[in-house]
DNA sequence: TGTACATCAGTGAACGCGCGTTCACTGATGTAC
DNA sequence: TGTACATCAGTGAACGCGCGTTCACTGATGTAC
């Protein structure tokens, strides 16, 4: 199975479809299918199984808006600056990608899904413990966790209200030690 | 059907015992049954249906974790040390209690509970969001619930480390504004 | 060019399974007279 | 005290349903000679 075979884009993509559609038992593969106009066969020469197809959905979720953020911090060094644009950035992805809710939080409990987030969790928790480290926060990786936390709340209120909510944001980058709050 | 059946009790107690074995597909009712050494048409005598059951079992276990943290500030005035209080108290029942997981965060994938959890959680940002205000916090509802998400993932972090992550803790309480980390 | 064969994405009927829910029934308890 | 009846928690077999997964098959494409 090739890992960019046109068919199996289109069960992805009807997958992420559902996906936004409210709720993971929307994502059974009798609706993947139906919505990719496949035949139930079809599904399984492209994934194993059920949970692979998650991960799968999960990966793209998450390549998708990571490309966003790397390329808004491209060339900044670690600290505040790139603590804030990574932030944003990937606020306006989330915000614009409506299977948000579903495959960044819902999903978690699929025990799968979970060690994939949190592995990709590992990543961008590395990076901002730079950031915060650079800023002489004492206690940099379990800080990064909590704004990881942070984040990723302003995320699903503001998919919920499916608008940017500025004043939330703010109160958020209000967290950040001393010298926040002021490129937004 | 009364509020305070014994055997109500029985399936609550049946239905956290497998809240607390990994997952919610646990939470069938053949296995509250089973678990409860029940028929499955007694299911039905105490609950109209598996939504439900399952929003007792959330309120079940919301007032448990509710209550120690009452106890904790009693009598404690809107401020900075109430609001440590509140956490710790948060966070060591919590920590105790093997359900955590599943009924805090999985179950949130059900509409219902998730409605339920945004009700009590309102209640605790009014809370919180008064602590903060009298410590001059600018924006303190939003502020609030961007505590309540940090303390969320705290306390998840210390379920699945079985443990208290007292560094965790600490880093937690820092982000809080200026007077911060004094009481722990 | 034509023929024989291999490959492999795609098909869809069929499978067993566990789910949530229903319902006619049981049997213990309480009440009326 | 004994009898008739009402109540209602508890029972468990049965229901239909949608799920994830399997598999023998199709048919288009590529390769060998």
């Amino acid at each position: 199975v090739s890992e960019h075979h046109p068919t199996r884009a289109v069960l992805l993509e009807a997958g992420a479809q559902l996906a936004a559609s409210e709720g993971l038992h929307n994502l059974s593969i009798n609706n993947v299918v139906k919505t990719a106009g496949l035949a139930k066969g079809t599904f399984y020469v492209h994934f194993p199984d059920r949970t692979a197809f998650l991960v799968a959905l999960h990966r793209c979720f998450h390549d998708r808006v990571w490309d966003r953020v790397e390329q808004a911090t491209a060339g900044v060094s670690p600290g505040p600056v790139r603590l804030q644009r990574a932030a944003i950035a990937y606020l306006d992805a989330c915000r614009d990608d409506a299977s948000t809710r579903s495959i960044l939080f819902d999903a978690q409990s699929e025990p799968a899904i979970r060690r994939e987030v949190q592995e990709r969790n590992a990543t961008a928790t590395a990076t901002i413990a730079a950031d915060l480290r650079s800023m002489s926060v004492p206690n940099p990786n379990h800080a990064a966790r909590l704004v990881i936390a942070m984040v990723v709340d302003v995320a699903l209120a503001e998919r919920d209200a499916r608008r940017t909510l500025p004043a939330l944001r703010k109160a958020f980058l209000e967290f950040l030690p001393p010298s926040g709050g002021n490129i937004i």
